[in-house]
DNA sequence: ACCTGAACACCGTTCAAGT
DNA sequence: ACCTGAACACCGTTCAAGT
């Protein structure tokens, strides 16, 4: 829609793209602060304008409405992940089943715990409204990532690869929120990390047919 | 705390228990037709006590604030969800690994779907509050029914058993959340119900030694 | 172009008053 | 014992007015 524009900084009286993304992250920044501080249910248009250091009517001039606002961070979060697991993929194709599943399980462990420690106050932010766009653009892209990772197995070939990738997804992608939810202990973690790599190696050597014997 | 009183019913003038028995009778299904009319955003106190024709201040006399209200719904819909599977818990102890395997994965995707069928209303309250603590016991008490189960296996015996227990209930609790969550369509539901039941099967035979060969 | 903040409609919760 | 509903504090959102 806009064209893009020169970064043109004044020392005094910023220009307006300048000043704006000044604003912009004042808002964002002020919201993950009112959020460390007392939590969602602190968490007020009018408290999160105070705290940036504008009015409520210039927030509502870059989010339309709170969720937009919570969406953003949001967003944001699952960007980070995404990432993470872009890079992990690229680094397991053509591997054997073995290293695929223990490369994939770890990776994605290790991206959402880096995340959890990160930024422990956007948690429960699934809360207020509702993720499941969001959720199901992750899934596929998630389970879109496995898929190529299977296919490019040097040792195995899968008769239903759509269904074990989508299956694979869901387990990993479920069993650790639950745990994230339910009993976020460090044992629970370590449990996660011994037994899930397991898991996953074991679906796939159930479902795949072996390619050397 | 109270107790038990014989249940007399006076045509006219009904007597206090009864008659608050009603009006919590008349709160709860107002809240699910509320619910079922305009999802979470319309659930308004006002609008819940005006549909079961109270006051509001009646609704605060029976529910302190507006989320003991949600949480004795999911708290009722979680309790469903125990007893299915504390019953085919019951019903699959000392079966083999197999029957295991393939009748947990199966209760727990009826139990859950049932669940979704009859009250798809409740979905998305999870939202509004912390479920942090039903969610946590709810694991517990999935964890402890199948780590009953696991022991009463008659054909394996599993060097670990605590965190396989744990690990199938997060592989099963957490897989069939995402899906619904994310993408609940029946393509999905169909892939679950011949993945998972594999999935689980193939983890527990990984880890366990067999004992009769 | 960007910001302000009083004003509005509505929400959750309370409590003196009724029966 | 149980219920009522006006009143209160506070919230998200808007918009005429400023610079």
């Amino acid at each position: 829609m806009s064209r893009p524009t020169p970064a043109l900084l004044k020392p005094r009286k910023t220009p307006r793209q300048s000043r704006s993304a000044v604003t912009i992250e004042a808002i964002h920044h002020a919201t993950i602060q009112v959020l460390l501080t007392g939590g969602l249910g602190y968490l007020t248009t009018t408290r999160v304008a105070e705290r940036a250091g504008v009015s409520v009517g210039t927030m509502y001039q870059y989010y339309p409405h709170k969720q937009a606002l919570l969406f953003a961070l949001v967003e944001r979060q699952f960007n980070l992940i995404e990432t993470a697991m872009g890079e992990a993929t690229t680094q397991l194709m053509g591997g054997d089943l073995r290293t695929i599943a223990h490369g994939v399980a770890t990776a994605w462990l290790d991206a959402k715990m880096a995340d959890m420690v990160a930024s422990r106050a956007i948690y429960g932010i699934s809360a207020e409204f509702d993720l499941s766009e969001l959720m199901s653009r992750a899934a596929q892209t998630m389970t879109a990532s496995i898929d190529a990772l299977l296919a490019s197995a040097c040792d195995a070939q899968l008769a239903d690869r759509q269904s074990v990738s989508f299956m694979l997804a869901a387990l990993l992608g479920g069993s650790v929120r639950v745990v994230m939810e339910a009993d976020p202990s460090e044992e629970n973690f370590a449990r996660l990390r011994r037994e899930l790599p397991q898991a996953c190696h074991a679906y796939l050597v159930a479902t795949s047919q072996s390619v050397e014997r």
